[in-house]
RNA sequence: GGGCACAUAGCUUAGCUGGUAGAGCAGCCGACUCUUAAUCGGCAGGUCGACGGUUCGAUCCCGUCUGUGCCCA
């Protein structure tokens, strides 16, 4: 038996006691027909409650409590908010105010009573009755600082939701903005669907996966990376439309930015072109800041960002010419391009392919400084071993990725659809890995053959959720927005 | 993986040049029938993240480890 502090002892006791008394600390037996946010929806507006005779019954957490002796006020708060109870001896007697008088912070009770104004005017319950629900043993954080420490914000988020109604709300926030894109896509006749998020072989994506075993059938299996080998493997069956919300995992570093497992949307639509997509993102972006901010005009961090339409699109050559110091007569020769890559601090190596060095330049030079949206087009093919090349340059792919804050928030393609074209990236993908790039595509054979019956043409993007939630919360971190961000062993 | 910073009571924290810790809230006892960071009186609560080292003596200086944050790869 671990040692306890005279702090949690107490609250042992008291649990003690009540089973003594033949009173269970835990009972299920309350249903409260209302919530703090019905009290105030009801009477919020009424000046004078005197003549009003609701019976009103409540359930929530004690947050804050307030004695006099033989009257009381606690603080309760409920999934909708927080509600101020009065509870007076003279009205629930003598023994119920005893009882009540054990009740700490933390516990759960249930009330009974009516709606009333304190002298200062606050809309209030008058309490008729009061029951403990659940004793609560472990005392909260301080009522006033709250809990600011990140780390046991993370680790025991339920704590933090308690104490912090911010927190609920970017999290209330999330829940949205999630049901406001699905209803999106189900308005443009989108099919919602579910695909495999063990792999036998990751795809869609260029990332380290995990790697864990089935036992029965004895075989390594992936934890997807992305679902979007599936996704076209729908289309090829005729599912013209479909959308997947759900986690992919990648098996790489954790930051502000990155979390191990993370949510995507992935659309796939055909006779669409990457182009159209553009639009489309635009209109349901807009759709959502509308609906949870009121505007497409906001700050993230302090910066200010506007969604305002049309957005910005540049491709990947000029936007390192608009942001980088460099001339497109340098940019456009391997040598001079790779030695101004190395004067801004990149180490590469001597064989690096053109595709890979431009896209490093622009990740060191550009995409940090793109602050308003962004469509950044005409990707080099080596990069992009799923997309379309570009009808008029094939050294160049129809996609785009859409940068908002400095930060890659998805990813577009016009889908390459031709399966012996696929093949070849393919097998240009497992020589790269060959050749120790551990994040190069593996082969797909069984996509490749879906791709010979014939993948209507196609346009494809993934929507990085927890993103575009940190962008429209004003979080500073992607732990903010994900319940249970991922942290190292707790040690005891 | 590299650099910098942080870790003191349940929470939020102070702690000088090295002499084994102080507060607010929460808690306990008492007073108080309209408070809202309620108020007033009293009390209790600490292996100063862990392990080593230096020292007569370490929360403090040094090292290693663990966890966390920020920056970089």
């Amino acid at each position: 038996m671990e040692e306890l502090s005279e702090l949690l002892l107490q609250r042992r006791r008291k649990v003690d006691a009540l089973w003594e008394a033949g009173i269970n600390p835990y009972p299920n037996d309350f249903k409260p027909q209302h919530t703090s946010a019905d009290i105030v929806a009801a009477y919020g507006d009424v000046e004078q409650l005197d003549a009003v005779d609701a019976k009103i019954s409540v359930a929530g957490r004690i947050l804050a409590r307030r004695s006099f002796g033989k009257a009381a006020f606690i603080q309760l708060q409920d999934r909708k908010g927080r509600i101020q109870l009065y509870i007076k001896k003279d009205e629930i007697g003598e023994e119920a105010f005893a009882t009540f008088d054990t009740f700490d912070i933390g516990d759960i009770v249930g009330a009974e009573g009516f709606p009333f104004r304190t002298k200062t005017g606050e809309l209030s319950l008058h309490v008729r009755s009061i029951r403990l629900l659940v004793k609560s043993l472990l005392p909260l954080p301080e009522k006033f600082h709250g809990l600011t420490d990140v780390e046991t914000r993370y680790r025991q988020r339920y704590v933090d939701l308690i104490v912090n109604p911010e927190a609920r709300e970017i999290f209330v926030k999330r829940s949205r903005i999630v049901n406001l894109i699905r209803s999106f896509m189900a308005g443009r006749d989108f099919l919602e669907v579910e695909t495999p998020m063990m792999h036998q072989i990751p795809g869609g994506a260029t990332a380290r996966p995990f790697i864990t075993h089935h036992n029965t059938l004895d075989m390594e299996l992936y934890l997807r990376i992305a679902p979007e080998l599936y996704l076209k493997r729908l289309v090829v069956g005729g599912m013209d439309r479909v959308f997947e919300i759900n986690r992919n995992f990648r098996n790489e570093g954790i930051s502000v930015r990155h979390n191990p497992e993370f949510t995507m949307m992935e659309f796939y639509q055909a006779y669409a072109t990457y182009e159209d997509l553009m639009d489309f993102t635009e209109e349901l972006f807009c759709h959502v800041a509308q609906e949870i901010l009121g505007t497409l005009d906001f700050t993230n961090q302090g910066i200010d960002i506007s969604f305002q339409r049309p957005w910005k699109r540049l491709t990947v050559r000029d936007a390192i010419l608009e942001y980088g110091d460099i001339e497109a007569k340098q940019l456009d020769d391997h040598d001079l391009a790779l030695s101004y890559a190395r004067s801004i601090g990149l180490t590469l190596p001597d064989e690096i392919s053109s595709g890979k060095l431009l896209m490093e330049i622009f990740e060191e030079v550009a995409e940090h400084k793109m602050i308003q949206p962004t469509f950044i087009t005409a990707y080099p093919t080596e990069v992009s071993p799923l997309s379309r090349k570009n009808d008029h340059n094939p050294e160049i792919v129809d996609r785009f990725e859409l940068i908002i804050g400095g930060r890659e928030i998805a990813n577009a393609f016009s889908e390459l659809n031709d399966p012996v074209d696929q093949k070849e990236r393919f097998l240009a993908q497992v020589a790269e890995k060959d050749k120790g790039d551990e994040e190069a595509h593996y082969m797909d054979e069984d996509y490749v053959r879906a791709l010979e019956y014939g993948l209507p043409p196609t346009a494809g993007e993934g929507i990085g959720i927890d993103r575009l939630v940190m962008l429209l919360t004003d979080s500073p971190s992607i732990r903010d927005v994900i319940l249970f961000p991922q942290l190292r062993k707790e040690i005891k």
